[in-house]
DNA sequence: TGGGGTGATATTTTT
DNA sequence: TATCACCCCA
């Protein structure tokens, strides 16, 4: 297939900074790959010089894929295909001296440094009713915002605000003590580094010489400046971004960042893809139409060549419970005349806990579903150990790590040593491992938790040392043995079943850093680990389970980039679809642009439910249509009533409705 | 150490 | 109303 004009002319335009403004299904990730593979084969780019921003694991993976089909990979040798953060990483990893950290250092996920506010807050009783998640949080957005810990307690003016800046400031301590950085400082850390130091500025500005940014409407302040950085004036970037899909300001995205370009380079270039290859006609009539309802500083039209289509669907259900079974035995239908795979369908929410219904029918009807958004594979306990393990072999120093792993499996060393350890170790001013040696220790501890102690850091030392000679793979796979991870896993698990399940995910866990350490030639240990915690493997994990066929749930947030050929979209209701606290707060743009993303997932037909009675938080409460269903074509909408009560008896109607989805079974089984 | 009882809480979430 | 985190006790 051929590039549209406007597609063809975004990949090859090369002359200054561009902006492309891309529609939902307008082909972006095609323009960006092309664009890619034209600056490799057409103008003298190196490989090396190039990189490609995303912000999710999945869309860089997919990226890399898709460029692997346009150029022999031989070509596209040293590209840089990453997440911001990875980024940032790889940034950090080579001028880590420059900003104060030692090459071991550690990468603090959201629950470790959640941890971390809440020891830091222990000290404060009083306060504690703002709770360690909340604060976080804050001080997560002030960092995305760039604001330093001194700015923020000068501009604060409540209390709370205060006490917060103070929190955020020691958290920054903190982390200095520990060696360590959280995820916003994978970008912040770059970024001050870049602005406070010319020459190295000057190196990675020569290093990557033509910048390519997805999404761009998703980033924040701090990713604006790396990007801004990283081009310099020299500005030879593309960024590809839609201001109607922006639906993450409220965790700091500025989509204003992407009209901001024009200010701070003025030779910016913008071109418009407004062709939709992916919906029918009424669909994207339907999302044009709710979107125009928006302020837009950049106007477009989106347009489609692809067929009319079946007139979209509203369906109002009495209560929650009949919604969640009307979307079922709506999907079944169709699924049967339409002879169509579970695959083709998915069923999209507002909020994760409106899916819990729906899977209940879902297995009723033993229709099978894939749930997005589960526990990620590192939040998994036995992923969590092994790599607590793992990052304690790179740095002993690292005492998270060291607090995680010291009884699991069970060692015989209780709280009361670890308490006592510990309080030492602050008085040494020294790492836990590191006051396993000290004399003074014994001290203060049984000789035989001493020895406990020692037993564990010897066997450590030996496997650290073992592991920076011999192959780094087999002693992993000795240290599991080691500690009789197996059998921990067993005496953790109710059935034998669950145990294999945790071993099996260590393995993968394994063999992840197997391949990572064959093919991005990472030949040490704290490479790959550093790394491996950037990656979220249950993606990888849902990828591989994909090719049975399941039908999606998920909510609207995560089916951003997706296509789907049906869409069902239940909870089409206010208070749910433009959220009760949107409302409340008066960002009910955003909900628009949510609800235009779940529509533009659409390709061939769309759903809407709603409930007229919903339970929520236990009471039973009567609920209005969405405006935005108001906002939509009037004519392109075909509304019906489902589950009224008839003259059957509640019996009679369940009965029936069983027997209905019986036989549907039947039909669609016994084909 | 794990289970049971209790109380708070109820958007969206990636890295 | 349902779930979940947390705490305490055996």
């Amino acid at each position: 297939m051929e590039l549209n004009p406007p597609q063809q002319e975004a990949s090859v335009y090369i002359d200054g900074p561009l902006l492309v403004i891309a529609g939902a299904g307008s082909g972006k990730t095609r323009v960006i790959t092309t664009k890619i593979t034209h600056l490799i084969k057409e103008c003298g780019y190196a490989a090396n010089s190039i990189a490609a921003v995303t912000f999710t694991n999945k869309s860089s993976r997919e990226m890399k894929e898709r460029v692997r089909q346009l150029i022999p990979s031989k070509a596209s040798r040293g590209l840089t295909v990453s997440t911001f953060h990875h980024l940032g990483l790889t940034m950090l990893r080579k001028e880590c001296k420059s900003v104060g950290l030692k090459s071991t250092f550690t990468i603090l996920d959201s629950q470790d440094s959640c941890d971390l506010v809440k020891e830091l807050i222990r000290d404060y009783p009083l306060e504690a009713d703002t709770e360690a998640k909340k604060i976080q949080w804050k001080i997560s957005s002030l960092k995305n915002d760039m604001i330093t810990p001194e700015q923020a307690m000068a501009n604060a003016s409540l209390e709370s605000d205060y006490f917060i800046s103070k929190v955020y400031h020691r958290y920054q301590e903190h982390l200095q003590a520990y060696n360590a950085v959280d995820f916003d400082d994978l970008i912040l850390k770059p970024v001050h580094l870049l602005q406070n130091n010319v020459d190295v500025r000057e190196k990675w500005q020569n290093k990557l010489r033509y910048l390519l940014v997805d999404e761009y409407q998703d980033t924040n302040m701090s990713q604006y400046e790396l990007v801004k950085l990283l081009a310099g004036v020299r500005g030879q970037f593309t960024v590809v971004g839609d201001d109607d899909q922006s639906i993450y300001a409220w965790r700091g995205a500025r989509p204003e960042n992407l009209m901001r370009l024009a200010t701070d380079y003025p030779a910016l270039k913008i071109i418009k893809l407004e062709q939709n290859y992916r919906s029918s006609k009424k669909i994207l009539r339907s999302a044009n139409t709710l979107i125009a309802n928006n302020p837009h500083a950049i106007t477009k039209n989106l347009w489609s060549d692809l067929a009319e289509g079946p007139a979209i669907q509203a369906v109002v259900c009495q209560n929650d419970e009949d919604e969640a079974k009307q979307c079922v035995s709506m999907l079944l239908h169709h699924k049967f005349n339409n002879r169509s795979k579970n695959s083709e369908y998915a069923i999209l929410y507002r909020g994760n806990h409106q899916a819990r219904i729906l899977e209940k029918y879902l297995r009723e009807s033993s229709i099978p579903y894939l749930l997005s958004g589960g526990t990620s594979f590192f939040a998994k306990t036995e992923v969590k150990d092994i790599m607590s393990y793992l990052r304690l072999l790179v740095n002993p120093e690292d005492d998270s790590a060291f607090l995680r792993v010291i009884n699991t499996p069970r060692r015989e060393i209780g709280t009361s040593t670890i308490q006592k350890l510990s309080n030492y170790a602050t008085s040494r001013n020294c790492s836990l491992f590191a006051a396993i040696y000290e004399f003074g220790l014994e001290q203060t501890l049984k000789p035989k938790a001493v020895s406990k102690l020692r037993q564990f850091g010897d066997w450590l030392n030996l496997l650290s040392d073992n592991t920076k000679r011999g192959d780094l793979i087999a002693n992993v796979r000795q240290m599991v043995r080691d500690i009789d991870y197996p059998l921990w896993c067993e005496e953790q698990s109710e059935t034998p079943r669950k145990a294999e399940a945790k071993m099996e995910n260590v393995d993968e866990l394994i063999q992840w850093l197997t391949r990572m350490h064959e093919d991005q030639d990472k030949d040490t240990l704290e490479d790959c680990i550093s790394h491996l915690a950037l990656v979220d493997i249950l993606e990888k994990q849902n990828e591989e389970e994909d090719d049975d066929d399941r039908v999606y749930l998920m909510t609207l947030h995560a089916s951003k980039g997706l296509e789907f050929p049906h869409v069902f979209i239940v909870g089409m209701e206010e208070e749910i679809l433009p959220h009760r606290s949107s409302i409340e707060e008066d960002s009910i743009e955003e909900e628009r642009r949510l609800a235009y993303v779940g529509i533009t997932r659409a390709q061939k037909s769309l759903t809407f439910l709603m409930a007229a009675r919903r339970r929520i938080a236990g009471e039973l409460r009567e609920s209005t249509p969405s405006r935005f269903l108001d906002e939509l074509p009037k004519d392109d909408i075909e509304w019906m009533e489902k589950g009224k009560p008839s003259q059957l008896s509640e019996e009679e109607r369940k009965k029936r409705g069983q027997d209905h989805l019986a036989n549907l079974k039947a039909m669609l089984t016994g084909d």
